[in-house]
RNA sequence: GCCGCCUUAGCUCAGUCGGUAGAGCAUCUCACUCGUAAUGAGAAGGUCGUGAGUUCGAUUCUCACAGGCGGCUCCA
């Protein structure tokens, strides 16, 4: 799961599209001419690709100039910052050798080679040094040098020879971000001190495809060290590890509080904490990893969740069906799953001379039930769905929280059908996910299609046709969302593509979803069939599908979502009852009856703490409703409410209070 | 699985340069019976994650294992 927080916009930055009209060079010149009075443009857009500033234009190219208010700009002075950082660790560690550095979402990192890691001290120290390297206003030189040339400069990089040595290949890291190699030539980037004097000296130099900043110190002071940790080179953990520090940089100093404080923030939201304080669940060690308890008020979230999906899912047509936790491990050949995820598969029971799994996926029992007798065309689409719970035996390093779990419930669904109704189907489970989320308090998505990778053959099965046809249906239904689609290379499981619904929380930050996956590969390992209207026997496709990806992760999601202060219709406690004294302890009993009486999950608090107190933590537990009563309350036949906004409103009729609360649990509330 | 850091009371954390430990909150008891975010006093609570090693002696040092955190890899 991603920790990482998506900010807004750069807001006090005006938009380049506001500045200039492209300029279109009417002979050879260069940004510095064009923009160099202008500082803040720190790159120019020449015919769509980023140039340095200092680099001649040809004439007839369209330019335009880019500033740090806009992505592309803020990326060249995060990029422009992670060589400032690699300068500062090869003044501490001259012995240091340099993996890559690129610019990330929120910052940058660097790699490096060095023989004990960073410690948080280290990265203090590297911050000192950093601002002492953009104070001085180094200049950065782009240099065209032959391979030969690079080769013998870089002698002592093997990482960088070896990047060298990929020009032309591959250029992109393992998060699809750019690398420091590719295009044509191959550049060197200096660090000049004095540039332009006759004193003027290099004082580092760095393999990189750039462009930069024209001086570090336009990379200013919103630049913070975050942390090290450890990366394999190039992304395979068959290399060397490298130990990689990441750093933030924003255009200004407020924009890197700001991005601290969302930081905070979302460690104020973590669904661990929260689970703590709020007695959601728990993980012990005599369970072991990966495998949650849920306590009595996390019980409520997951049964309200579970009814709430149940019922629309038998409203959108399925039949909710049950199978078991275990069985023979001769299903899972039959699946093709056994192949690919025997890894990831708690290991086998051998009982009587059979062999026993826990199950990792529900899709093969389902396909059973669909072979269990003759089906017919008539029958079709036909659909199942059920609480299926699957172990994986996910890495020990992996584990987290809810929200990557060794014991999950899916809210899984197939859905087998006609070739015919495959794309109505798609569409039917699209927007039923989709209405399912806005129900959460979710509406802010986009798509993402993961489709097969073609340099992996053997990671996935079927025709080359078969996966042509499912991943268009897949791409046709997904535009005519309206949403945005991306694509996911190689993200397809091994039976077929799917799509994945993605969704920003609260604050931003982007959580995967459920997931629709198109499979031809299982319905013919299984020989499913139903014969259709001319009498022939068909072969169906099967559309997998499940809304909330997993009832665990989804619950993690919701935590933070709402930073613990779920809806009415999902808080654990929706009403808190709060006597004034004890005297009116019986008086609020018989309001909590009542409340009970219509299904209102409420809580009395009947202990001896000062009133204050006993508003104080029902607060703490941020509960929808507190009502209170007292002497005046009571005389009246009212209660008062407390909103969990800290709102108050007294001297409400019970009567009134009742109806009011059971409304308003009723209803799914889309604020967060 | 890999790299680094971490594990002391239910929770958050002090502390012991190697001589078996302390606070706040929570819990329990007593007093207070109170109108919108912490009443006071007292008690109880820990083989210092588990196992092994070094040592006269280990919670403290070393190793292994388990669990957690941050990344990497992975994520049907």
């Amino acid at each position: 799961m991603s920790d990482v927080v998506s900010p807004p916009a750069p807001a006090d930055h005006t938009p380049a599209e506001n500045l200039t009209e492209a300029t279109t060079t009417t002979a050879t010149t260069t940004g510095i001419e064009l923009y160099g009075t202008r500082r803040d443009v720190v790159v120019v857009r020449v015919d769509g690709e980023l140039w340095d500033l200092d680099r001649e234009i040809p004439a007839g190219h369209k330019v335009e100039p880019v500033t740090v208010g806009e992505p592309d700009g803020l990326a060249v002075l995060r990029h422009s910052a992670a060589h400032v950082l690699a300068q500062a660790v090869q003044q501490v560690n001259p012995d240091a050798k340099l993996g890559i550095g690129p610019p990330v979402t929120d910052g940058f990192y660097y790699d490096f080679d060095v023989e004990t890691p960073f410690t948080p001290e280290d990265l203090k120290n590297l911050d000192k040094i950093m601002a002492r390297i953009i104070k001085e206003g180094q200049t950065f030189r782009r240099r065209v040098v032959t391979e030969d040339e690079a080769r013998a400069e870089l002698a002592n990089e093997p990482y960088k020879l070896e990047l060298i040595g990929l020009k032309g290949g591959s250029d992109t890291d393992e998060n699809g971000e750019n690398v420091e190699v590719g295009g044509a030539e191959l550049t060197i980037y200096d660090n000049v001190r004095g540039a332009g004097r006759e004193s003027e000296t290099v004082v580092w130099s760095d393999l990189c495809r750039g462009p930069h900043l024209p001086s570090t110190r336009l990379i200013g002071n919103g630049v913070q060290l975050m942390r090290s940790a450890a990366a394999y080179w190039r992304g395979s953990e068959k290399n060397p590890m490298l130990q990689r520090v990441y750093g933030t940089a924003w255009p200004s100093k407020d924009e890197l509080r700001a991005h601290l404080e969302r930081l905070a923030e979302a460690e104020r939201r973590d669904h661990r904490r929260i689970g703590a304080e709020m007695d959601l669940f728990s993980f012990h060690d005599e369970v072991g990893s990966g495998l949650p308890l849920f306590h009595p008020k996390g019980g409520v979230i997951k049964r309200v969740m579970e009814d709430y999906v149940r019922q629309r899912h038998i409203e959108e047509g399925f039949s909710y069906v049950g199978t078991p936790h275990i069985t023979k491990d001769g299903l899972f050949h039959t699946s093709g799953h056994l192949p690919y995820y025997s890894d990831t598969m708690f290991p086998e029971m051998d009982l009587e001379g059979s062999k026993y799994r826990l199950k990792a996926m529900n899709c093969p029992m389902h396909n059973l039930i669909f072979a269990s007798r003759g089906r017919s065309y008539r029958e079709l689409p036909l659909r199942l769905f059920e609480f299926g719970s699957v172990y994986r035996y996910e890495k020990s390093g992996v584990v987290q929280g809810l929200t990557r779990v060794r014991g999950l419930t899916q809210d899984d669904s197939h859905s087998y059908v006609t070739p015919e109704q495959a794309p109505s189907e798609v569409k039917h489970l699209l927007d039923f996910m989709l209405s399912v989320l806005r129900d959460f308090g979710l509406d802010d998505f986009y798509l993402e299609l993961s489709t097969r990778d073609d340099s992996k053959p053997d990671k996935f099965v079927g025709s080359d046709e078969d996966w042509a046809a499912a991943t268009k249906i897949l791409e046709e239904v997904g535009r005519e969302t309206g949403l945005e689609l991306v694509a996911d290379p190689g993200g397809a499981a091994f039976y077929g593509p799917k799509i994945s619904v993605q969704a920003k929380d609260a604050i931003g930050r982007t959580w995967q979803m459920g997931t629709v996956q198109y499979d031809f590969n299982q319905p013919k390992g299984f020989g499913l069939e139903y014969t259709a209207a001319d009498g022939t026997r068909q072969q169906p496709v099967m559309i997998h599908s499940a809304k909330f990806g997993s009832i665990e992760r989804f619950m993690g999601v919701l935590i933070e979502h709402y930073a613990g202060a779920f809806p009415a219709w999902l808080a654990p406690v929706q009403v808190k009852l709060v006597p004034v004294a004890e005297a009116f302890d019986d008086y609020v009993k018989d309001v909590a009856a009542q409340l009970t009486a219509r299904g209102v999950r409420v809580e009395i608090d009947l202990s001896d703490d000062r009133f204050a107190k006993k508003i104080r933590n029902a607060s703490k537990e941020k509960v929808p409703f507190t009502l209170i009563a007292g002497g005046e309350d009571a005389e009246a036949g009212a209660v008062s409410f407390r909103f969990r906004d800290g709102a108050q409103e007294n001297g409400v009729p019970v009567a009134d209070a009742v109806e009011r609360i059971v409304a308003a649990v009723a209803e799914r509330s889309q604020q967060a």
